[in-house]
DNA sequence: CCTCCACAGGAAGCGCAGGAGT
DNA sequence: ACTCCTGCGCTTCCTGTGGAGG
């Protein structure tokens, strides 16, 4: 294997050495590229222009709540407003300040204020503090320069879900506290339905403005890729086909411009990597493959130690099995290897999570007198388990 | 129609890590 | 040195439930 490895990682560096790179610029394709130009997006733009423009004169502005599928261009029309009009205060000497938090990627109501700290250039670490202590630190930033921020969060949708309103709340009405600064917010949702869960204050202080964003259509998708393309390769090194294919690929999905872009710049790495002059359809269809087993790679290799273990006692045993019978197989395996044993509960919780990471499929079968329990299926194939697994010495040792 | 199995999954809380302020 | 903060993984305790057998 070390052999085998060795040798193809030889070819890799050869043929880039050898052989011409297809790319231009391949930061082009990474879904946080923000494009001079975000077309078919005109509409949406110039609606949170008008949002905004008030700031520039000094006035105060609605906050706005934008909602719209993932890869819909929400956060880069977003972001990139935001750069145009912190392009325009700055030449007028306005003191405005954006920050921006995905509440998904930052977790938790802490992290989302140490980012909106770190936007605004406050030192503030990383844990430790009380909540409400981050907020005065940000309320009282903001009042002692007097600048005015814009708040982006987005994947709001997740802060509402597992926080509830609270810190909406209290930033909803942190102007009151502000004597001299501006606070302003910018929700960003894929989730219509999250409003449910807000307090009705809060509500309509937040969604003051409201825009939605459709989903691309194909032919819109493929007009991007074209763009973005153009960016990204060079001349003649990737065929109309293959763009063509990236684009239906991904607008049978709901027209998610994120995954376009994903999939063309993988397609461009699997023709590089085969040494292929041109990009073409059949690169393509393998990097629709190359996604998915990366994405279950990364899965597989990022699972806890007892998640690891419950995923093999699944696996190795081949049928499908309930839930007790697996708790069983997996208290076995923890014995033998000499690692505790969680409770069923835990347990429980981490089959729902391989479940849900796609890993397992489950489902509810009640058998009547002899109880109710879920059947689980491993989704995945046990030898590709057995290598991924194979790089950790602790489930090596049970081969 | 009732019962009761074998779990699902919610709620609360515990102990620890990692840090701040005093 | 001491108290107080939050997040995280986990346990304990709990209530809920579809349907075969009585």
């Amino acid at each position: 294997m070390g052999d085998k490895s060795n040798n193809s990682l030889d070819d890799i560096f050869t043929r880039a050495l050898s052989g011409r790179s297809l790319y231009k610029d391949r930061n082009a394709l990474r879904s946080d590229y923000i494009p001079s130009k975000l077309p078919f997006r005109e509409k949406q733009i110039i609606s949170i222009g008008e949002t905004l423009a008030p700031l520039l004169h000094g006035s105060k502005c609605s906050n706005l709540l934008i909602y719209g599928k993932t890869g819909t261009g929400k956060t880069a029309v977003a972001k990139y407003v935001l750069m145009k009009l912190s392009e325009k205060a700055s030449t007028r000497n306005l003191k405005i300040k954006f920050a921006y938090s995905n509440t998904r990627v930052a977790g938790t109501e802490y992290r989302l204020l140490f980012d909106v700290a770190q936007y605004m250039g406050l030192s503030v670490p990383f844990t430790g503090l009380a909540i409400g202590e981050v907020f005065a630190r940000i309320i009282s930033a903001i009042n002692s320069s007097i600048i005015t921020l814009i708040l982006v969060l987005d994947e709001i949708d997740f802060l509402v879900k597992n926080y509830g309103d609270n810190l909406l709340y209290e930033l909803t009405r942190a102007n009151e506290q502000l004597p001299k600064g501006y606070l302003s917010l910018i929700g960003i949702s894929n989730d219509l339905k999250f409003k449910e869960f807000l307090d009705p204050r809060v509500l309509s202080s937040l969604s003051e403005e409201e825009i939605v964003f459709p989903p691309y259509t194909a032919e819109e998708l493929k007009a991007i890729l074209y763009d973005r393309s153009k960016i990204a390769f060079f001349d003649d090194t990737i065929t109309e086909a293959a763009i063509n294919l990236c684009a239906a690929l991904a607008g049978s999905e709901h027209g998610d411009a994120r995954r376009a872009l994903d999939l063309l710049r993988v397609s461009g790495e699997v023709a590089e990597r085969e040494g292929a002059p041109k990009v073409e359809e059949r690169h393509v269809r393998t990097a629709v493959q190359k996604i998915e087993q990366d994405r279950m790679v990364d899965a597989l290799r990022s699972l806890p130690l007892q998640a690891k273990i419950l995923l093999w006692s699944i696996i190795s045993s081949g049928e499908a099995n309930s839930t007790g019978e697996i708790y069983e197989r997996y208290s076995n395996i923890c014995h033998k290897i000499n690692v505790e044993v969680l409770t069923q509960r835990r347990v429980s919780m981490l089959l729902s999570e391989l479940d849900l990471l796609g890993l397992v499929t489950t489902n509810l079968v009640s058998k009547g007198r002899y109880g109710r329990t879920k059947k689980i299926n491993p989704s995945i194939n046990l030898q590709f388990v057995r290598e991924v697994f194979s790089e950790d010495p602790i489930m090596n040792s049970l081969l």
